[in-house]
RNA sequence: GGCCCGUUGGUCAAGCGGCUAAGACAUCGCCCUCUCACGGCGAAAACAUGGGUUCGAUUCCCGUACGGGUCACCA
C-alpha cells in the first residue's frame, strides 16, 4: 500500500508537517521542577465536586512549583455541548480559588478568549493542527480510514447485545468487534477512492500494534507501579466530522502545550494504554500521570458509587445554595486530598491553605465517601475564625440571594448585624454556631422582630404564677447599666425569693428541696427574649437588643401567660 | 464476562516486618456551666479471608471474597 498516496487522498489540503507544529509551539522555558497542569473540561454542564477535586490538585501543583495552570476546553462533542457551560465552569472555579494563568479564560467582558501562545485553547478550533499529525500517521501506515458508518456499527452492537442488559455476552461481542475491526483493516486504495468520490464520510482509526498478552510497565504518581495490557484496539482518532476523539486530542494538545502532569480521575486508567501508544506513535514524550481516586457516595443498597452529577452534593452551585463558604469547601477538599493536611492546619491555624506544602505522596489511592459531617466540622472551624465584619458581609450576601427577607433586614443595619455575629467570636475558643450561612437565621434570627418567634415554649411543668412573678420581678429591676455580675445576681435573687435554688451545686445536691433552679429562671427569661431555650449569653443578647425591645418581649410573654 | 484498581473502627485516615494498631469527624458518657456553643476527660469501635515467606506479619507474595472503574465516531 502506498501510504503517501493514501495520506494525500485523505488529507489533500494539509500541507504542513509535524515539525512545523513543533516550531510553532516551542517548548516552555520554565524553572527546574515547575509543573504545567491543566483543567480540560468538556463544556457539558456545571462543575461538580468530583471535578473540583483533581482541579485543585492541578492548581496546587502548578502554583506551588512556579509552573503554569491553563484551561483548555474540550468541546469535541458538539452533540453534548451546553451553551454557556464553559463560562459557568470558569466562574465557579474562580469562587474556589482556582484561577488560570493561561488558556481559554474570561476577558473583561465576561467572554471567553485565548490568553497564551499555545492556542487555540478550544479543541474545536484546532482541527488543522490535529490533521497535520493525522496525515503523518497515515503516511507512516499507523492510521487508516474506516468507512463503516455509525449506523452499521450500531447494528453490529445490537446483534450482540439483544436480550440483555444483565446477561450481555461479552465474549461474543468482543469477538464480533474484533472481526469487524480486522475486516476494516483490509482495503485498497481503489476502495478509498471510490468511497471518497461518493462523498462517504470516514473516521480515522489507529492501526494498533499492541498485544494484550504483553504488559506495559507504568508508574502512576498516585497509584504507583502497575502493569497494563498493550492496546490492540483500532480506536478512533478523528471522527467523521474531522474532529478528534479525546484520546487523540489529549496526546497532541498535552504535548504541544507542554503539559508536564496530567491529572485526571481514575476512570481514565483503562484507556491509558491507548494514550501511551499514541504518544509513542507520534514520537512524543509522555507526560507524567496522576490518576486520582474518585469521590464516592452510597447508593440505596449501601454500596459505594462514584459521585456524579445529580447526586446531592455534586453540583458546586448546591454548596452555594446551601450556604457553604468556598473557603470551607476548599478546606474540606484539602483534608481529603492530603492526609497530613489536618495536622498541618492544627499547627498553622491562621495560614492560608495555599501555604500548605501539597504532597503527592500523601494522596489516597482509593476513593473516599463524601461526608457532610466532616464538611460541617471543617466549615465551622473555618467560619469561627472569620471576623464579625466578614461574617456579616457574607451572610448578608448569601441571604440576599437565597433568603431575601432575611437579607433585607441584615442589609438594613450592618452595624447591628455585626454586633450579633461578634458574640463569642475572637479569642482562643470561639463559638462554632455556623457551618453554613443558612444556619445564621435559626441561630440569631430572634434579634429581629420580623423573625422572632416562640420556638420553644416554657415547659408546662412550671407554675405559671412563678413564671409571671419571675419575669415581672426581672422587668422591674432591670438596669441596663448593670455589669454581668450585677445582672446575674439579680436573677439569682429572683430565684431565691421564689423558692428556686440560686446555687447550682446546692440544687444538684438536693433537687427536691427547691421548685427549680436559677437555670430555670434564666430559661424563662431566655424563652421570653429569644423565643428559644438555647441561645448565646443572655446578658449580651439583652444589651444588643436594647432595653425597649427586651422589656417589650418580656411584657408580651407575661401578658400571654 | 475481560481488563485495571482497591480493601485498617460508621466515615476520613496514620502505619511502611516486632506498637497496649495514632489522630480527626460522627456516636455515647462525665466534667465545666444560667441554656446553647466552646473547651476538658473518657467509652465503644478496625487490620475482608485462606494459604505461604519469616523467629515474627496490618505491613511482603499468591489465591478467594467483596467493592470500585472501564470496555463509544462521550469525555
Amino acid at each position: 500500500m502506498d501510504f503517501n498516496r493514501l495520506a494525500e487522498l485523505l488529507f489533500p489540503h494539509v500541507s504542513e508537517l509535524p515539525s512545523d507544529m513543533e516550531a510553532k509551539y516551542p517548548a516552555r522555558q520554565l524553572p527546574e521542577g515547575a509543573k504545567v497542569t491543566r483543567f480540560a473540561p468538556s463544556p457539558t454542564g456545571f462543575v461538580h465536586f468530583g471535578g473540583l477535586f483533581p482541579t485543585t490538585v492541578a492548581e496546587r501543583l502548578a502554583h506551588q512549583s512556579g509552573g503554569v495552570l491553563y484551561l483548555r476546553i474540550e468541546d469535541t462533542d458538539a452533540k453534548r455541548e451546553v451553551p454557556g457551560a464553559a463560562e459557568g465552569l470558569i466562574k465557579t472555579l474562580a469562587r474556589y480559588n482556582i484561577c488560570f494563568d493561561e488558556g481559554a479564560i474570561l476577558n473583561e467582558q465576561g467572554q471567553i478568549s485565548d490568553h497564551g501562545i499555545y492556542g487555540p485553547y478550544k479543541q474545536s478550533l484546532r482541527a488543522p493542527i490535529y490533521h497535520v499529525f493525522a496525515k503523518q500517521l497515515v503516511r507512516e501506515g499507523r492510521a487508516y480510514p474506516c468507512f463503516t458508518t455509525e449506523q452499521e456499527l450500531e447494528e453490529l452492537q445490537q446483534v450482540n447485545k439483544k436480550e440483555e442488559l444483565k446477561n450481555t455476552d461479552w465474549q461474543a461481542q468482543a469477538e464480533a468487534k474484533r472481526a469487524e475491526m480486522l475486516k476494516n483493516r483490509e482495503f485498497t486504495l481503489e476502495d478509498v477512492e471510490a468511497h471518497l468520490a461518493a462523498g462517504d464520510p470516514f473516521v480515522l482509526r489507529i492501526l494498533a500494534d499492541g498485544d494484550p498478552e504483553r504488559k506495559i510497565k507504568f508508574t502512576d504518581l498516585v497509584k504507583g507501579n502497575m502493569e497494563i495490557p498493550e492496546n490492540d484496539e483500532d480506536f478512533v482518532l478523528l471522527k467523521s466530522d474531522g474532529i478528534p476523539t479525546y484520546h487523540f486530542a489529549h496526546a497532541i494538545d498535552d504535548h504541544l502545550m507542554g503539559t508536564t502532569h496530567v491529572i485526571r480521575g481514575e476512570e481514565w486508567l483503562p484507556s491509558l494504554a491507548k494514550h501511551l501508544q499514541l504518544f509513542r506513535y507520534l514520537g512524543f514524550k509522555a507526560p507524567k500521570y496522576m490518576h486520582i481516586a474518585q469521590i464516592m457516595r452510597l447508593d440505596e443498597n449501601g454500596n459505594k458509587k462514584k459521585l456524579s452529577k445529580r447526586d446531592m452534593g455534586a453540583n458546586m452551585d448546591d454548596y452555594t445554595r446551601m450556604g457553604y463558604s468556598p473557603e470551607a469547601v476548599c478546606e474540606y477538599v484539602m483534608t481529603l486530598l492530603n492526609s497530613n493536611y489536618e495536622e498541618w492546619r492544627a499547627q498553622n491555624p491562621d495560614k492560608p491553605y495555599t501555604d500548605f506544602p501539597f504532597n503527592i505522596k500523601k494522596m489516597s489511592v482509593s476513593g473516599c465517601l463524601f461526608d457532610f459531617n466532616k464538611l460541617n466540622d471543617v466549615s465551622k472551624n473555618v467560619l469561627c475564625r472569620m471576623s464579625a465584619a466578614d461574617v456579616t458581609a457574607k451572610v448578608t450576601e448569601w441571604a440576599q440571594s437565597f433568603d431575601p427577607d432575611f437579607g433585607a433586614v441584615l442589609a438594613a443595619d450592618p452595624a447591628y448585624a455585626e454586633q450579633i455575629f461578634a458574640i463569642g467570636r475572637g479569642g482562643k475558643k470561639p463559638r462554632k454556631d455556623l457551618a453554613t450561612w443558612a444556619d445564621a437565621k435559626p441561630y440569631m434570627g430572634f434579634f429581629y422582630d420580623e423573625f422572632y418567634q416562640i420556638v420553644d415554649a416554657i415547659p408546662e411543668s412550671f407554675d405559671k404564677a412563678d413564671i409571671v412573678a419571675a419575669l415581672t420581678a426581672f422587668a422591674q429591676n432591670y438596669d441596663e447599666s448593670d455589669d454581668m455580675n450585677a445582672w446575674f445576681d439579680k436573677v439569682k435573687t429572683i430565684a431565691r425569693e421564689l423558692g428556686f435554688a440560686d446555687d447550682m451545686k446546692a440544687y444538684k445536691a438536693d433537687p427536691a428541696a427547691f421548685k427549680g433552679s436559677v437555670a430555670d429562671i434564666s430559661m424563662f427569661l431566655r424563652v421570653a427574649v429569644t423565643g428559644k431555650q438555647n441561645a448565646p449569653d443572655l446578658y449580651t443578647v439583652m444589651h444588643i437588643l436594647g432595653r425597649d425591645r427586651t422589656m417589650a418581649r418580656i411584657n408580651a410573654t407575661i401578658a400571654s401567660l
